[in-house]
DNA sequence: TATATTTGACCGAACTATCGGTCATAATTA
DNA sequence: TAATTATGACCGATAGTTCGGTCAAATATA
């Protein structure tokens, strides 16, 4: 059938998704080379002709998911201008990436930020902070945005983009928790009508 | 000097300390028996007169984190009646655990979500689902207490409690991650602010 | 077109490092 | 001295990684 002439890049994502998807089942640390193989269809060395180690696999899945994460937000976000509107479609990414993009995976967000705790403070692929940072800097600026417009009351801009992006990772963990027990859209449109109802100023 | 009998309660308390801190610095996964050993300065084969393996000390860990929480809480919260009162005595008593407990509990957290993730459906110690259950049974309890008297507007109690229970855990996370972004009792406090505002009922 | 040669994707047996746990021995205490 | 407590060299299972070889497909040759 097939080998020879190989799409390199094509089969290497194959073997990522399969190895995500043991991630997610077992856990990154009780997933065994052999298990990415066998849910891969392939042998075990052929592997190592796509990643330099299991290491590699897990980074190369970390980077995936931001990746993902990434585009969603900036199609969702480039063309709303108001603020109000922009954080309720900040949310509705975050829905988005968590109901779409990638159900099966979302169980190896756990190990996403475990390993991201462990590297706060070095630069490599796993550094979470980056990330929140940037989402941080992106909140805020939609919240001083706000406030200047009167559509915001005074408020700690830096905290509640914190409390924002915090929520909603934890809201994900709840979901993950439990999934029979609601909606992810439908915890995240609550969020979105008690929290920012209470960032609006009084008229 | 004092008869040595030796308090195997205490020095159990001290291993387990010891354990967490190397647990906290380079995750559970990475840590060997020896580095425990060496952290609590004693040998390796001493570990196994207080604890049965290394399973065993992790989950003794998470048990001893979730009294702590289950103290505190119910400390804080028996004598309030008061549905919004006791709302923001919720998160009183979370900030209570996150800043006077200890550091490397929280760091471990994300391994104790991890493992917890990965046991939904059994029933072990490490069933965090049975605690975010009662957590959510007491929300559930003080929103529809707060309903029915009209301090609070109606809504779907089970995802509001999911919502308070992820929001603070994942104000833990982002705290953790950078702790010198904001001081925890801040946030939580623009948390209570702005989240339990817009779950009041309009007058 | 038939045949020979080369390529490189694929494999899994075997190698190696690691590490949790054991146990015979030593040290300490009563 | 008997009992308790501590120890770390050692063991064995586990699992990540390597590597020499196989074979189907591509290419070159006649």
């Amino acid at each position: 059938m097939s080998p020879k002439l190989i799409d390199k890049e094509v089969k290497k994502q194959e073997i990522l998704l399969a190895a995500m998807k043991v991630f997610a089942r077992k856990g990154v640390a009780n997933t065994k080379m052999a298990d990415v193989a066998e849910a891969a269809g392939i042998g075990k060395g052929t592997i190592y002709e796509y990643f330099k180690s299991k290491k590699d696999i897990f980074a190369e899945a970390f980077s995936h998911f931001m990746e993902q994460v990434d585009t969603v937000m900036a199609k969702r976000l480039f063309k709303i201008h108001d603020p109000i509107e922009k954080l309720n479609a900040w949310i509705t990414a975050w829905v988005e990436v968590v109901q779409n993009g990638s159900i099966d995976f979302m169980e190896i967000i756990m190990d996403f930020w475990a390993e991201g705790v462990r590297h706060k403070h070095k630069t490599t692929v796993f550094d979470l902070n980056k990330t929140y940072d940037e989402y941080r800097r992106m909140l805020v600026e939609i919240l001083e945005d706000g406030i200047s417009k009167d559509r915001f009351r005074p408020m700690n801009t830096t905290i509640v983009a914190s409390i924002l992006i915090g929520s909603m990772d934890g809201l994900v963990l709840q979901w993950i928790m439990d999934r029979n027990l609601f909606q992810f859209k439908e915890a995240a449109d609550e969020f979105s009508i008690s929290f920012i109802e209470g960032l609006k100023k009084d008229i």
